[in-house]
DNA sequence: TTGACATTAAAACGATCGTTTAATACGAAC
DNA sequence: GTTCGTATTAAACGATCGTTTTAATGTCAA
């Protein structure tokens, strides 16, 4: 006989309050807070109505319980990827920079239901932020944006001024976003494109493109 | 006295069905398809709560009615803008089509509350996708993907490949579609910002960042 | 075995949702 | 002036929402 749980039920041998998270993680990113019932949650995390609020208070609750105990720490490891991939590409160039960037938050070490989860909530808080949002952008972005900026200016020609700097920096955290949302309409405007090796084409391409747009380009970088 | 108008009250005079269709655009935009109840709508277009199910059939419709019928025609606004003013600059470069799109999109023809609520309801689309997003991918992104795929394609090296050329238009796009939702981050972030001339700046970097990432900076420009 | 506590269960709460109904007001056409 | 189609109104419908309540469990130390 399997071993009995804390919960009558063994479901996918976790606990209820980690099941609901899970659940309403997934539904929160694919339909949006309000789209989403407290009855749906729980009916897909096999638990009873009640649990919601017995185990999170309130469904407001739940959704900001949701970034800062799923969003949050996946950010972080999307961040740490990022770091470390920098640290070992061993040289000091604009493209190491951009390079580790990009293919943290389009490789990286998330599965792709998980980026575009990961993804969907963070641009749902764009389009109508809530509290959730300044969690992100104080605990996340900004953090991003600044070691980004650092990043960059330790391996940019001084003649590069800080507001450019930042304005650069803030270009290439858009291509990252939006491309890691606007995956579904590539495929929809290049109907005939090779599924296989795409997306190791796409990554070049932004890599490319980013750091053109930086002006370190190729041409650039090989002086 | 006032002339008097079909609706008893003659609110703006305007239409009950128009009225309608602009308070549901302000609210759907800043709050969400299910956050917004048809009551919320009707009681800011000072009419009847019954209105939206006699001139709309129902809510679903009324949210398809504000893209078809306000969405979908400032979209070709900003279009036909970009047309042009491409065709005004005189001068076929890169840069005349960069520049062209950039203005548009980011200075254009509209108002900066009409632009902050025409992207946040497409990023609304973009993060949970309804019926609403196969009418403007097909009606408008689509269309303008291609048409600036051609317009750079016909002032751009013969050596870029068409593959290469769709994901430089891909990515312009995404700058300015980007930018226009998340200007509200860069104050964010960038905290003693000139308020006065950072628009212009904004554009131009923009516009800098995005001739660079295609490879047409303005040292290739100038060959 | 008992008592204390944490969790789950079933049922119900009032509120609000989208929608419908039926009655009324309004003009234009005849 | 009567008729007819359009538009507006007030009221109500059943359904579903988030939340609460109360009781029944499971768990584990004393």
């Amino acid at each position: 006989m399997a071993r009995k749980f804390k919960n009558s039920q063994n479901h996918k041998n976790e606990l209820t309050l980690e099941r609901i998270l899970d659940e309403a993680e997934a539904l929160f990113a694919n339909k949006g807070y309000h789209a989403v019932s407290v009855r749906e949650i729980t009916r897909a995390a096999h638990c009873n109505l009640a649990a919601v609020n017995y185990h999170f208070g309130n469904k407001q609750n739940l959704y900001l319980e949701v970034f800062r105990s799923r969003w949050l720490p996946r950010a972080s490891r999307l961040f740490r990827n990022f770091k470390i991939s920098l640290k070992n590409s061993g040289n000091s160039s604009p493209n190491a920079v951009v390079q580790s960037l990009v293919r943290a938050f389009l490789e990286g070490p998330l599965s792709d239901d998980e980026r575009m989860r990961h993804h969907k909530l963070i641009f749902g808080e764009f389009a109508q932020p809530t509290e959730a949002f300044d969690l992100v952008a104080d605990q996340v972005l900004k953090p991003l944006f600044s070691s980004l900026m650092t990043d960059l200016k330790a391996v940019m020609p001084d003649t590069t001024g800080d507001k450019q700097m930042a304005l650069n920096s803030f270009s290439i955290l858009a291509m990252v976003l939006y491309f890691n949302l606007a995956r579904p309409l590539i495929s929809r405007f290049l109907d005939g494109y090779d599924e296989v090796d795409f997306k190791d084409r796409l990554v070049d391409h932004i890599v490319e493109f980013s750091l053109n747009g930086i002006g370190a380009g190729k041409e650039e970088a090989r002086k």
